[in-house]
DNA sequence: TTATATTTTTCATATCATGAAATAGTCTTT
DNA sequence: AAAGACTATTTCATGATATGAAAAATATAA
C-alpha cells in the first residue's frame, strides 16, 4: 500500500465544513473550452483519427477542431503523427495525469464513498486489498447497530472465504487462479465453507457475471457479507468494497437490495481512483 | 432525429511523406484554450492551491481561473478538494493521460519482458523514453526488496544523470547530440555527475562500446542503475530498459553480472517492437 | 494533366470570454 | 452576537476572439 502524502506547507486552515460554495453550479463553465476538452477526451479513446475523421464524427467544423488540436499540440497534450496524418495523446498528457497518482491513497478516496455505503445500506462498510494470497482489511466505516460486523484495519482474512476476496479472486486472470488454487488449501471455517476448487469456480464465474459476490456465513456463522470489485486504471481488480452484517439482518432476501449500492460504490471508487468500470460480462 | 452516420470509416492509407503540412504554424491556436491549459497544467505541478492562490501565481483574473477550473472539473480533469477549499488534477486526467500509453505497444509488450528482468535481477524494472530533451518513465515493475528505487511512471528527469537517458544519447547522431550538449547545461545533482560534455562524451563512447550505460549515483546518492537501449526498425534508439537498485544490493562489482540481463530483456524488448537489432559495436 | 480529398487560412460576424465590481459565504476577532 | 476580514461566486457591460463558411493550399488518385 502506498500512501504518500506528504503535504510540507500546510495550506491554508482546514475549514469546518463550508456548505454554501460546496456545489459548484457549473453554470459558469466556459463553453470553448468545455468543447475543446470533449476534443481531448474524444481523441483519448479513439487516437489515431485524422482530422476530418473527428469532426464528422463529433459533428463540428473542420476548422474548429483544428485550431483546437493545433493549441493542445502546442504544449504536447496532442501529437500529430506526420506519417500516417492522423492525431494522438500526447507525452504531456502522460506526465500531467499522472500528478494525479501521487496525492491521495485508495483509503482515503474510499473514505467518503464507504461512509455512504455504510448509510445507504444501514450495515458496516469494508475496503480490502489483497496481500500476499490474502484479504487485508484497510479500512471500516461502522453501522450504528449494536450488532455489528467488525474486522478491525489490518485483519488479514483468507480470500475463498470472504466476500472482497471472492470478489479480487473472480477477476484474477485463468493462469494466476489456477497457481492459487493449486498451492491454497481451502480450510472450512463454518459449514458454509467452500472447501473445493470447483465449488469455488463456480462461485466466482457467477460473481463474475453478476457482478458482485457474497459471502454466506463462509467464514463466520451468523455474518453475511456483499462485495464488489474496484478496478484500477488496467481492469485489474485491485480492491474490494463490502457491506457486512449479522444474519438477522441481511437475510437471503436483503442480497439483492444491498447489491446495487455496493456495486454502485465500488463503481463510484473505481472511477475516483481513476480506474476503467467494467461492466459485469463474463 | 438524428441521420445515421454508419459509414465504414475505412482509415486512410498511410501517405508516403507530406512535405507542406508538416508544421503546424501554431498562429492558428486558441488564446482562451491556451491560457485554460496553462492553468491545468501549472496546477497539476502546483496541487493543493487555493483559487485565489493560483489567479495570484499566475496573474489572472481570479473569476478567470474559476470559470476555467469550474469547466475542467465538469469533466474531473480537477478536482475540488473541499475539506481543505483547494485544487487538485481529477481523476479524468489521468485515465486520458495513461491513454497515451496506448499509443504505441511498447508499454504492453515491455511488461512481460520486464517483469522477468526484475524477477532475475532482483531489481526494480523500468521502462523510458525521451521527451523534449528529457527522459519519461513510462512503466515499472517493483522489486520486492523493502529498500527500492522508485521513479513512479510520468516522472521527467534529465539525460545526463539518467542510465536510460545515457543509453539513449549514446545513440543519438553526432549532430543532434553537439545540439543538445551545446544547448544543455549538465546540472550537478551529485557529486558523481558528469558536469563536463567532455566526460560525458567519453562514457557515451563506452556506453555504445559494450552496450549498456550506468548511472552511478550521478542522480542520486546511494542508487545505481544499468540500462540497456531498444531500437525501431530504423535502428533507432527509441526507449531505454533499466533496473536500479540502491548500491548496498548494487554495489560496482554486481555491474557486470546484471548488465548480461538487462541487455537480453534490450534486445528482446526491441524484437518485441519490430526493431533492428544493434549489436554493441561503434 | 484533371479530379477528388483533406488540411490550412482568410474573413465577416456575433458569440461569449473577460475583468471589475458587487454579492454571498465563511472564518476570526471582539 | 456582530463586525471585520477574507475568499469564493455571480453579475454585467464590453470588446476581444472563437466560430463556421468558404477559399486557398496541399496531397492523392486516375
Amino acid at each position: 500500500m502506498e500512501l504518500q502524502d506528504n503535504a510540507p506547507k500546510l495550506r491554508r486552515k482546514a475549514r469546518g465544513r463550508p456548505r454554501g460554495w460546496d456545489d459548484k453550479t457549473a453554470q459558469n463553465t466556459i463553453k470553448s473550452l468545455d468543447r475543446a476538452m470533449e476534443v481531448f477526451e474524444y481523441l483519448s479513446q479513439a487516437q489515431g483519427k485524422a482530422l476530418t475523421e473527428l469532426s464528422d464524427e463529433m459533428r463540428q467544423a473542420p476548422a474548429t477542431v483544428y485550431r483546437i488540436l493545433v493549441t493542445l499540440q502546442g504544449r504536447g497534450l496532442v501529437e500529430f503523427d506526420h506519417e500516417e496524418q492522423v492525431w494522438h495523446i500526447g507525452p504531456q498528457a502522460f506526465v500531467i495525469g499522472s500528478r494525479f497518482l501521487r496525492r491521495t491513497s485508495l483509503v482515503e478516496r474510499a473514505r467518503p464513498i464507504m461512509r455512504k455505503l455504510m448509510e445507504t445500506t444501514g450495515e458496516t462498510a469494508n475496503l480490502g486489498i489483497e496481500k500476499e494470497g490474502l484479504v487485508l482489511f484497510l479500512s471500516q466505516v461502522e453501522t450504528h447497530e449494536s450488532i455489528r460486523a467488525f474486522f478491525p484495519p489490518g485483519t488479514l482474512s483468507p480470500m475463498h472465504a470472504s466476500g472482497i476476496g471472492k470478489a479480487l479472486l473472480a477477476h484474477m486472470d485463468e493462469d494466476r487462479l489456477n497457481r492459487r488454487l493449486a498451492a491454497a488449501n481451502l480450510q472450512a471455517f463454518t459449514d458454509q465453507s467452500i472447501t473445493s476448487p470447483e465449488a469455488l469456480k463456480k462461485d466466482l464465474t457467477t460473481i463474475r457475471l453478476r457482478g458482485f459476490s457474497v459471502d454466506n456465513e463462509e467464514k463466520t456463522t451468523g455474518m453475511r457479507c456483499i462485495a464488489a470489485p474496484v478496478f484500477d486504471i488496467n481492469r485489474e481488480a485491485v480492491a474490494g468494497l463490502s457491506v457486512s452484517g449479522p444474519t438477522s439482518r441481511v437475510g437471503a432476501t436483503e442480497v439483492e437490495r444491498l447489491s446495487r449500492p455496493v456495486m454502485e460504490a465500488a463503481r463510484q471508487l473505481t472511477l475516483a481512483i481513476g480506474g476503467t468500470v467494467l461492466s459485469p460480462q463474463p
